[in-house]
RNA sequence: GCCGAUGUAGCUCAGCUGGCUAGAGCAGCUGAUUUGUAAUCAGCAGGUCGUGGGUUCGAGUCCCUCCAUCGGCUCCA
């Protein structure tokens, strides 16, 4: 007998190679039916798996993440088994669970794969998922895999095995397909009653831009129908709230061809909207201690030599401006730090003096690659909400808490609740990635890390993730369809400091550097508004909205009625709009629902005779929620 | 930059396998209507079909180039 322990802390004895299923059917049958997963001391199991010693179990459901990670997990094996069967001559790599849904990467070879080959495939999978194979896992032994894959000619799984370790190998075999797998199945094949082949896009081997491209097929399953049909429902309703059609509609800015791709216009409603966020911050930030500067757009490439910027970025910037007299070169201003490093320059500072912090907003013009752009979250040139903070070694600690006292401030005000923090540190395997002593990077990374523990900050640690030239501590936010954006960040830097030989007198009359550190809160103006536009669906809040009050006229006849209204709504600083169009009533309120304005005053003959005040409306204001 | 897709009026879209002067709704303009809580009616105007080339008697439709956009990948100071 063995002893098997629950979640809830109960042990029951069964017997040795008792499987999980069994485990499942000795609680109730609903269960057994439900199982997909299995957690035994850890490790992730077949539900058929017999259990030889005495463990804890965990036992998964849909409603668990484990669950669905092998639900999906086992669809990417349906998906390879449907792919070989139309295409025998396709290639497999890897084809992973995600957070919605899976994929599967595939060389192609000459062939070419488009989504219109999709619904074939769909209907394939699901031909094979009715079928109900059972998974069933098979050790193998690296000889043996490698000959398999050899003979197969896939160059790819090769490669996978050669670097896996004897004796760790295994297959997954269902019907008449295998695959080189790590396990964690579903029982069989049948619990997938709806499968979505969502897209087809290009991914590199191993995620390397040098490696072979292969395609990428992503899809969705659900244990029912029902659920897919939602799914996608959702998917629709995400995509309304997409803020480049948002700030299309509602004429918050625009690109323009001729002007240049990834270059945002502004218009008048997103300048104002933008605006009132600048002064929000320059209001906060002023009582935080922090003072305004400014710098020019462009700055001798010297500038950018000095700081490393260059060297590291240099190639793949917008190229030098020339100047017509002399060898001078000039680049447009791709950050903020080298100006304000100067700025700080022009005086000698005393530790009495700090920390000096040097707010800007300042826009900024990076060459990013066309691919990469997309609406306001990437642009080629946006405005960092930035800041700079000289202070001393001891101050740091403070200094850095301050900041994120200064973002969620910004963040809980603005609604953004749902953000991750992450610790962004070097990858100290890679260390030609990076600038600076190692020294400094282990005061700065430990910096980052006591604060954001200090400060009960909810953070993942990422390696590898840092700056060139320091770690960071990043505030991520997922847009409308669950993609992840960075917004706020603070980084802290050793680096900059040192290349530009800044100084302070110390209270021993030696001279000391000072520690840098960058910030943003909202990261940039761009991609802030895109987000908020995205998580509030154009229902911004009242204070940030472009027109606050919508006057609707029932005629004509009461239009100098309503411009007294309009004239004292204006006098009390509302935003408010006039509409005394000759049109229905009924439009106009239509229109001004639409329009998203939050309040409407409907005024005719009874408002004009002071009968019964001022008969008002209230838009239905959506709350915005996220349901990734 | 790479893989795949898309590009028709200010906006949203129709235009089948190539065949008369390219259509609709909304927005716009003109007129009628003077309206009470989500679209009043009529008329008018609006397009080098992303760009450049090619195939063809004939191209919005087929082929190629480039540009832009979308979904990913890579990148993100």
């Amino acid at each position: 007998m063995i002893e098997i322990q629950f979640p809830d802390q109960s042990v029951r004895a069964f017997k040795k190679g008792v499987t999980p299923l069994e485990i499942a059917q000795s609680i109730s049958e609903g269960l057994a039916r439900n199982v997909l997963s299995v957690k035994v001391n850890g490790n992730i199991l077949e539900a058929r798996t017999p259990i030889m010693e005495d463990g804890i179990i965990n036992l998964f459901t849909w409603n668990d993440k484990e669950g669905k990670a092998a639900f999906w997990h086992s669809s990417a094996h349906i998906l390879a088994q449907s792919l070989i069967s139309l295409y025998p001559q396709a290639k497999l790599t890897i084809g992973p669970a995600i957070e919605n849904g899976f994929y599967y990467d595939v060389d192609f070879g000459e062939a070419s794969f488009s989504e219109k080959d999709l619904p074939a495939l769909e209907k394939q999978f699901m031909t094979f998922a009715r079928e109900k194979f059972e998974f069933k896992m098979r050790m193998s032994t690296k000889s043996d895999a490698l000959k398999f894959y050899k003979n197969e000619n896939n160059p790819y799984k090769v490669e996978l095995v050669e670097n896996l370790e004897d004796g760790t190998i295994s297959f997954c075999d269902h019907a008449n397909f295998t695959d080189l797998c790590r396990g964690g199945h579903i029982p069989h094949t049948g619990f997938i009653k709806a499968v979505k082949l969502l897209s087809v896009a290009g991914a590199y081997w191993r995620g390397d831009e040098t490696k072979p491209q292969l395609t990428r097929i992503y899809g969705i399953s659900f244990p029912k129908q029902k659920e897919l049909s939602e799914y996608l429902n959702l998917l629709e309703e995400a995509k309304k709230r997409d803020h480049r059609k948002l700030g299309k509609e509602l004429e918050l800015f625009a690109f323009s061809q001729k002007v240049g791709q990834g270059l945002p216009l502004w218009l008048p409603n997103g300048a104002a909207l933008r605006e009132r966020l600048e002064n929000f911050l320059k209001t906060a930030q002023t009582k935080a201690g922090y003072e305004q500067v400014i710098s020019p757009h462009i700055g001798n490439k010297e500038l950018y030599m000095t700081s490393g910027h260059y060297e590291k970025y240099g190639a793949d910037s917008f190229q030098p401006i020339q100047t017509p007299a002399d060898e001078e070169e000039f680049l447009l201003k791709p950050m903020n730090c080298p100006h304000h490093c100067e700025i700080y320059k022009t005086k000698p500072w005393s530790y009495r003096d700090l920390p000096k912090r040097y707010a800007e907003f300042g826009t900024v013009y990076r060459y990013e690659q066309s691919g990469e752009l997309h609406g306001l979250t990437r642009a080629r040139g946006f405005t960092q909400d930035d800041a700079h903070i000289f202070c001393m070694q001891e101050q740091l600690d403070e200094e850095f808490k301050k900041v994120i006292d200064l973002v969620l401030y910004v963040f809980t005000s603005l609604g953004f609740d749902d953000f991750t923090a992450q610790v962004s540190l070097r990858d100290q395997k890679k260390p030609e990635k990076y600038i600076g002593t190692s020294e400094n990077w282990d005061l700065a990374e430990q910096a980052i890390i006591s604060a954001a523990k200090e400060k009960n900050l909810d953070y993942i640690v990422e390696t590898g993730e840092a700056a060139f030239y320091g770690p960071k501590l990043d505030f991520m936010v997922k847009d409308a369809l669950g993609r992840q954006w960075q917004l706020g960040t603070i980084q802290v830097d050793y680096n900059l400091p040192e290349r530009f030989h800044l100084t302070y007198k110390g209270s021993d009359n030696e001279l000391h550097r000072p520690v840098m550190i960058h910030r943003a809160p909202f990261g940039s103006m761009e991609r802030f508004v895109a987000i908020l536009l995205e998580h509030t669906g154009g229902n911004f809040p009242l204070w940030l909205m472009p027109k606050q009050v919508n006057i609707l006229c029932v005629s004509e006849k009461y239009k100098n009625y309503a411009l007294k209204v309009l004239n004292f709504l204006e006098n009390h600083e509302i935003r408010a709009l006039l509409d005394d169009r000759n049109e229905t009533i009924g439009k106009k309120i239509r229109e001004s629902e639409i329009s998203k304005v939050p309040y409407m005053l409907i005024l005719g003959e009874k408002e004009a005779n002071n009968e019964t005040g001022i008969s008002s409306k209230t838009s239905k204001r959506r709350h915005w929620k996220f349901c990734h």
